[in-house]
DNA sequence: TTAATTCGTACGCGACCTGGACTAATTAAA
DNA sequence: TTTAATTAGTCCAGGTCGCGTACGAATTAA
């Protein structure tokens, strides 16, 4: 890997990403004790903090007492006042709009229904550039400032960022999401990026689920479609091209049923939600005339919980094949945790079992142990948190470019 | 991700890799042209060779007249006779060691047939250490100094680096290889290091294959099991615990034999070497009788180029499973290309056809190309290869702690 | 021979981390 | 209440290292 020049101003630019990342770790904490935990001297980490101080990035909790003798220190802390960052996200049904600040408290957080499917990209952007607008004066309203937006979309991207190849599920083909949103968001410090949203929903798991201490996992994220993402040390694995961690098109039965990718018997085809519903005897039909607000889902969840066999059938088998598809995504990627997100997180006290079953019996030589599994918490715009946290992450990061600015 | 303190030596020390790397990378090249393409003034770019060529990393080669105007340049370049990297391989059947310079270039290359299957760990690791003596004495020879040595070895190791968890061909569990290995080899300035051999062949492809061009790629790698090395932007990808790149034990064919890994129809099961031998209705047997010296597999070859209608279907078999477990490894990896290596660089010419069938019809929707496949032109000691490659890499990522040292 | 051009080095400057001395604020002991 | 001990944070001199300009060296073109 190809390697940077470092001059002086880089070595900053590092040692304030250093000292913010200790701080954010350790929350209160006193200059002194920031000087033990990273080697810099008392007077760097003076220095360090008075710059970030001057960004607000930072902030003086003022002394404190803590009984020990001596001098008692000045607590400083993450400034979660001034700075945040905001996610977006489109999806098929609905749009979200999320803000955070630098304590990753969610300051906003707007989601709203809507039928995207087939809609005009233009038209779709626009209500989402009208949502940002809205979540940027709300922030505005509160002291904070934007630093930075990131997108999630429901397709695979151009590596680059602003390209969609293909949203199957929108009817998006070659749309040029990047440059539309650009031009529809106000300006902001650091520049817009897009997503994935099965990535960004897997980091959202990281900030708001069970945190850095899933190492390394593989985030399922099943609405209509199946992806995952796949984080490794607290970064997104993209692949080449960023189209790692298709899990949908994972051959589960290859003499099943042909799936739009070309295979036969994709998990997609298996365990996608309109697979599940079928086999659970619910035409599309029958889900949508069902009273259930929240869509096809919570009807199939309705029978489920009355037990209704063809149901747990349906799901079980969708379970088993979710299990086969992890045991090859086990072999191949090694995760420490694998996260049930999408619809199997509410479909996961019944999937379950059948996942673990699958998993235990494809995935035993070479690593002793099964990798854990963890049901998400997070609801559906886990991928907007997951975009507002990376802005979050990118200024906790490299805060420099806040500095010089600010 | 955790960043480290910069200090100015940490600074000195990656600008000593930063002008090495493109040293290497422009050959003869001169002073002002690395200040060009590092950003570096003319006199940084100096005060950094001066020190690289006090540590005989770097060589002047006297001054170039190129026809321009203007004081002629001298070139600098990568100093090929001074440091050297030692790779080592222990396999079922042989050891191997190998010395490269600098410049890449093979120095030394010696394997030797030795069934180590069942035979005790520290016999085999005291005939390596021999091997490893021999190997550093005839770097001397040759004026060279090693700087250090990395291990492949035929099995899952411990993230850290010495333990080998599991070899089952070779028959060891929790033999502490990197401890004896350590006790049996002179010391090096560099630590020595302990890899899968999947992975080090993989690393080999970078360097004697098609090189940097490979971009990210899966490099397989079967001889007795099937293994495979995910390589992306030059690194190995290791997964969390180290046991990523288990291709061998994707399922492709669910109602498949039982594997000892606990699934059925692993891809090893179907695609392995014995299966391939049986599925040609050569046994064990057979195979070892014939004549042929290279082991079971020239035999086999010789029967395909006969046109043995057996053989090949076993083949083809073989080579539609591995399409099958490539799709999945495409679909959630993503890699350039899909390097052939192990037992599948010979048979390629057979198996080939049936692979890229298979992986055309199984990862087809997101990308919209499935992968470039390459077939491996290197021989059976590739993980060697790799491993020298490795402590070569090493020394230009890092000069730094040979800098200090000499 | 002179001008133009390119290469590499010398020397002073500035950015930034280091280290020890110093001041500030608190607790424990006398 | 005073004094010693302890811990926090700042100040200032010092060192490392990259930057920039100037300059000598070596060559080609005029």
């Amino acid at each position: 890997m190809r390697q940077a020049p470092l001059r002086h101003g880089t070595m900053r630019e590092r040692n304030l990403a250093v000292v913010l990342g200790e701080i954010a770790r350790r929350q209160p904490v006193s200059r002194a004790r920031l000087a033990e935990a990273t080697g810099f001297t008392k007077t760097t980490v003076s220095s360090l903090v008075a710059s970030l101080a001057g960004a607000g990035l930072v902030r003086e909790d003022g002394p404190v007492r803590d009984g020990e003798r001596g001098r008692p220190a000045t607590a400083v802390s993450v400034n979660g006042d001034r700075v945040a960052g905001l996610g977006l996200e489109i999806n098929v049904d609905y749009l979200a709009a999320c803000v955070l600040d630098l304590g990753r408290r969610i300051r906003h957080r707007h989601i709203v229904a809507a039928d995207n499917r087939d809609r005009a990209p233009e038209r779709v952007i626009a209500a989402l550039t009208g949502l940002a607008a809205r979540a940027i004066s709300a922030a505005g309203d509160q002291g904070l400032s934007v630093a930075g937006a990131v997108v999630a979309l429901p397709g695979t991207l151009d590596q680059g960022g602003g390209l969609v190849r293909s949203a199957p599920n929108l009817g998006w083909d070659d749309v040029a999401a990047g440059e539309l949103l650009d031009a529809g968001l106000p300006p902001l410090p650091l520049p817009a990026d897009y997503d994935n949203e099965a990535n960004l929903a897997a980091l959202g798991e990281l900030w708001f689920g069970d945190g850095p201490a899933l190492g390394s996992y593989v985030h399922v994220s099943g609405e209509i479609g199946i992806g995952a993402g796949i984080v490794v040390d607290g970064r997104v694995f993209r692949g080449a091209h960023g189209f790692a961690g298709e899990l949908g098109h994972v051959v589960v039965d290859p003499g099943g049923p042909p799936c739009a990718c070309g295979g036969r018997g994709c998990l997609e085809q298996v365990a996608g939600q309109e697979a599940i519903l079928r086999g659970a005897g619910m035409t599309a039909a029958t889900a949508t005339s069902s009273a259930s607000p929240d869509g096809p889902l919570s009807a199939l969840v309705a029978r489920l919980e009355r037990g209704d066999e063809r149901a747990l059938a349906a799901v079980r088998r969708a379970g088993e094949a979710l299990g086969q598809a992890l045991a090859t995504a086990v072999n191949l990627l090694d995760p420490d945790t694998i996260v049930l997100g999408g619809i199997f997180s509410g479909l996961a006290p019944w999937a379950r079992p059948a996942t673990e079953a699958a998993l235990a019996g494809g995935a035993g030589l070479v690593r002793r142990s099964p990798p854990r599994i963890t049901v998400s918490r997070l609801g559906g715009d886990a991928a907007a948190l997951g975009a507002a946290s990376l802005v979050v992450e990118r200024v906790l990061d490299d805060p420099a470019r806040l500095v010089i600015r600010c």
